[in-house]
DNA sequence: GATAGTCTAGTTATCGATAACATGGGTTGA
DNA sequence: TCAACCCATGTTATCGATAACTAGACTATC
C-alpha cells in the first residue's frame, strides 16, 4: 500500500506512521518527540517537527490513551451552566486544570439525581481519570458506579454526611443560619424565607433548613416560608414571591432569599411598588452574585467563593489523579471553604 | 491467564472479554448487545446484561472509537462560560445534542484568538466529529487546522465575511444600528455608546461600529463613545462609564451599552444618583439578559436568541456529522437568527 | 423438497498510538 | 583497555473495542 501522504493527503488524515516515514524515523520516535521529557536528538526532533508541520499532523489522543491507559479526561457534573455560581465553579475547575493536559468533560444535571446518574454513566464510558460531582445526594446506583470506577471522586458545594471520596465545600445550612443571626443582631425579628417548591435543589433545601433551625434557636416566629416555583427560582419568581410573603405576613421585617437571583427580583419589585428597602422590609440573598453587588440598593448576601470551590476541587482532583498515576493513593481530604455574610444596603 | 473476574475483580476494571466469558458468548456479541439495532436473541441479550450488571461493566468508548473511527465527540469553543449569553448558547448546544450520544467538549477562549488556536488544536487531538466556534475571526493557523481536520465546522454569533463552513448568527452591527434607529424614532437625538477598550470582543466591536454607522446615517452628533475596561465589561464598569459619559457630554439624552450587564450597572448608578431613567437619560443594553427584564426600571435591549443560536448551531452540526457518517456532505448553510429590539421602561 | 433468504453468533484483522524491551554506538572511570 | 553505563532509537506486543466477513440453523416460497 502506498503511503497516504504520497497519494491523497486529504482523503485520510495522516497518522504517526506517515510522519515517521517522512522524517525517516520510526513511529516510536515520533511519539517521543511529540511528548516532552523524552530524550531525542535536537536534529531528529526538528526533522520530525517539520514533517508534522508539512503533513498537518495532529496527534490522536484517543489512540494514545488506549495504550497508555491515561485518557487525560476528568469529568465534572454541575447542576446548571446557566447559573453564575456554578459557571464560576466550572471556571475554577478549568483554571485549576489549565496547562495540565487534562481535558474537562462537563455535564449538567438539571438539579436532579436521575440525570446525574445518566451523566455519570456516560462520563465513565469515556474513562475519566477523576470525577467531580456537585453535592452529596446521589442515587444508589450512582454511588455504586463511582465506587466501582476506582477513580478519585470529589464532591463539592456541600459537606456530605457520608462522602464517597474527597470533599470541597461548606455547610449551606450553617451559612444560612449565620445570615439569620446577623439579621437578628441588626434588630430584625420577623424574618421570612423565599425558596423553591421542592428539595430538588439540595443546597437550596439545606439553606432553608438552616434558616428554620436558626429561627427556632433564636425564638423568632417560625414557619414564614414562601415556596414559589421549581428550583432554582428565577429573578422573576423572586419578584412574585416577595409580594406573596408580605401579603401573607404583613408584619415581616426581613426576607432571606434562597439565592441572590430571587433576592434581586424581590428588591426590584419593592422598588417598583415603593416599598422602601430596607426600611419597610430588609432583603438578603445568597451567593454574592455580581447583580447583588451592583443593584441599588445593593443586596446583603452570603459570599460563598464559587470560583474558589472550583479551583480547590480541580486542584484536589488533579493531585489525586497524579497520585493515582504514580501508583499511590491520596488520603481522603475534606476542604471546608469559607463563606461570609456581606452586609449591604438592603438590610 | 485466569479470568480477571475470577481472581481480583477490582484490580483491573472488567473488559468486554470478561463479560463475554461470564455470559458464555463472544466479545462481538456483547458489543452488539450493548448497542441498539443489532439483532440479538432476547435470551442472549438478557444473559449478557446480567453479566454486565454482575461485573459492573461500563463500556469503554475510547477503545470503541478507535476501531469504529467515531469518537462521538463534538467540540464547541465559546468566549466565556461566565457570561449568561454564552452560557445560554452552550446550553442550547447541549440541548440539541441531548440523546444523540454525542458528547460535547467545551472550551473557553477568553475572547482571544490565540487561546482559541490552542484550544482548537487541543480539541482536534480528541478527534471530534464536528466543531463549533464563536465568531468569524481566527488566526491563520486556526483556519488551517480547521480546514485540514476535514470535519464539519459551524461558526456562530456572527456572520463572517469568509465562512469556514456553516454559519449560525446575525449581524451584531445591524442589530446595534437597529437599536439606534428605534431610539431615534422615539425622539432621542444625542446618543452615546459605552463599550470596552479593545476589539478583543469582536461582537462588541461590531456593535460599536454598527452604532457609529447608524449615528452617522441619521445625522446625529458622532463620536460619543466611552471605552472603559477590558471587554467584556462588567456591571460595575457600566456604573462608572455612565458617569464618565454624562460628565464628558452632559447634553446626552440616551446611552447604548455594549451589553445588558453594563447597561444594568449604568441604570443602577443613575438610580443611586437620582438621575431619572429615562427622563434625564435613557439607557439601552444588548442581549436581553434576565437582569434587564427584571430590573427597575426594566431595560430596553436587543434580544438575540442566545439559546436558539446554540440550539441551531448544535442541530446543524449534528446534521452535518450525520451526513458525514453517511458518506455525504451537508451543503454549506448560513442560518441567520432573529434579533429584536425590546422596548422597556429605561427608554 | 430444494433454493434462497433471514437471524444469530463467531472469527479475524484492525484502528493509532504507547509500554516495554532490545540494540548499538559513544563515553566514563578505574 | 575493558566493563559499565548512558543516550538515541528501533522492534514487538498490546490496549479494548468494532468492522467485515463467515457460518450454521431455521424459515419462507414455489
Amino acid at each position: 500500500m502506498p503511503s497516504r501522504a504520497d497519494s491523497a493527503p486529504q482523503l485520510q488524515p495522516p497518522t504517526m506512521a506517515d510522519v515517521a516515514r517522512l522524517a525517516g524515523v520510526s513511529a516510536m520516535t515520533v511519539s517521543r518527540a511529540l511528548r516532552d521529557g523524552a530524550s531525542i536528538a535536537a536534529e531528529t526532533r526538528e526533522r520530525i517537527m517539520s514533517a508534522v508541520e508539512e503533513l498537518g499532523y495532529v496527534l490522536d489522543q484517543s489512540a494514545g490513551s488506549l495504550s497508555s491507559k491515561r485518557t487525560g479526561f476528568v469529568a465534572a457534573l454541575i447542576p446548571s451552566i446557566n447559573n453564575s455560581n456554578f459557571a464560576d465553579t466550572a471556571r475554577g475547575i478549568t483554571d485549576a486544570l489549565a496547562g495540565t493536559g487534562l481535558q474537562l468533560l462537563l455535564g449538567y444535571t438539571d438539579y436532579t439525581v436521575e440525570k446525574e446518574e445518566q451523566l455519570i454513566e456516560a462520563m465513565l464510558r469515556r474513562r475519566p481519570e477523576g470525577i467531580i460531582v456537585t453535592g452529596g445526594s446521589h442515587t444508589a446506583r450512582s454511588r455504586r458506579l463511582l465506587e466501582r470506577a476506582a477513580i478519585p471522586v470529589v464532591e463539592m458545594w456541600d459537606l456530605p454526611r457520608e462522602p464517597i471520596g474527597h470533599v470541597v465545600g461548606f455547610s449551606n445550612a450553617a451559612a444560612a443560619g449565620q445570615l439569620v443571626r446577623v439579621l437578628h443582631a441588626k434588630g430584625y425579628r420577623r424574618i421570612g424565607f423565599i425558596g423553591g417548591t421542592s428539595n430538588r435543589d439540595t443546597r437550596g433545601a439545606e439553606r432553608r433548613s438552616g434558616f428554620e433551625a436558626a429561627v427556632e434557636e433564636l425564638g423568632l416566629p417560625a414557619g414564614r416560608v414562601i415556596s414559589f416555583g421549581a428550583p432554582p427560582i428565577s429573578m422573576q419568581q423572586g419578584s412574585e414571591a416577595i409580594v406573596r410573603l408580605l401579603d401573607r405576613w404583613p408584619d415581616i421585617d426581613a426576607a432571606i432569599c434562597v439565592s441572590d437571583l430571587s433576592a434581586f427580583g424581590a428588591v426590584m419589585e419593592c422598588n417598583r411598588r415603593g416599598w422602601a428597602v430596607p426600611k419597610r422590609i430588609a432583603i438578603a440573598g445568597f451567593g454574592d452574585f455580581e447583580v447583588a453587588r451592583c443593584a441599588y440598593p445593593s443586596i446583603t448576601t452570603v459570599s460563598v467563593a464559587c470560583h474558589e470551590i472550583g479551583l480547590k476541587a480541580g486542584d484536589l482532583l488533579l493531585r489525586a489523579v497524579e497520585a493515582t498515576r504514580g501508583g499511590n493513593d491520596l488520603p481522603r481530604q475534606t476542604l471546608v471553604t469559607d463563606y461570609e455574610v456581606i452586609l449591604r444596603e438592603s438590610t
